[in-house]
DNA sequence: TATTGTTATACTCTATAACTATA
DNA sequence: TATAGTTATAGAGTATAACAATA
């Protein structure tokens, strides 16, 4: 569509690279998803941090995380993470506890609002994936997330090299 | 890797997101393609504009290219063009040449070492993808880089809406 | 009047440094 | 002494607005 009213093979050129495709494939989702959530009053972004504070309640029977945690494993810094965990306690969907055993650390939890608001948004974006992925047949689109899944183990998650505590100053 | 020292499924639980997987893979490969192509002085983005000067001089019997089409055909804006095309002039690569027929366009054109980095960059970027693709077998490879240039085709790439002289002001 | 290239400016996102309170 | 959270600040990347030259 984009590239019809465009002479040549410049996209075919493009549409070559890795790199370009992956760019493309991510932004276009990421548009999708941003419109999809708007109605819940949610990015992408926060909706990730609601759920790994979900995935962490539910694992181990209910461990709860602090900021620092949620931080390191969704790959941003502690100082975006203050941030994210602003907004989303002024929309009231997280509130943040002061762990008792380490009176440093913020413990985050979901409120019912935002349990259900993540459950809410959850299925949006459930039904953006399997919409953005519609172009392709089933088996195709199982092999696209399988291969996607192989090369995110392989490769791991984008470093942030100075949130976790590890190899700072 | 990443994730074999955090404890729990969380990074399971992201790696079910069809964004996490996609942004994750983007970043990493930019990463290396970053890396790998330094040693040229360029980086993915020149690249891709020298690419893409080359991908018009080839088609059409050599048609050239304004700042603005290259702009529109990269995706990004004129403003970010200006300077990507300064970077590049600088370092020899490329040259700027009023059109004759149209005097307001300046028409890029690859120098000649320009083409010779060009080509060697190239190179390049073609290990990096493959060493990036070594994890899948081959086939996989291929059905994740066809699913993702159909993805491409079906959704476009990546708008810029003050770009492309449309529905400005 | 509209378009290309350009410059200057603003905005967004993220990282860095410094401060506090706890350990 | 080191760590978690916070704040303020700076930096990259990108978009917006305005201007000159040309159509």
């Amino acid at each position: 569509m984009t590239g019809a009213q465009l002479p040549g093979d410049l996209d075919g050129a493009l549409a070559a690279r890795l790199g370009y495709l992956l760019k493309n494939a991510y932004f276009r989702l990421s548009e999708r998803m941003t419109a999809a959530l708007d109605p819940y009053g949610m990015n992408p972004r926060e909706l990730g941090v609601l759920s790994a504070i979900q995935a962490g309640g539910i694992e181990e029977g209910g461990q709860e995380w602090s900021q620092m945690e949620l931080a390191g494993r969704l790959g941003v810094d502690r100082t975006t993470m203050v941030a994210l965990i602003d907004g989303l306690e002024r929309k009231g969907l997280v509130e943040r506890r002061r762990s008792a055993r380490d009176r440093r650390r913020n413990v985050v939890l979901l409120t019912a609002e935002g349990e259900r608001c993540r459950r809410e948004a959850d299925v949006a974006r459930l039904q953006v994936e399997r919409e953005f992925l519609a172009p392709l047949d089933e088996e195709t689109a199982a092999v696209l997330t399988e291969a996607l899944r192989t090369l995110f183990a392989a490769h791991g998650r984008v470093s942030r090299p100075h949130c976790p505590p590890s190899s700072a100053t």
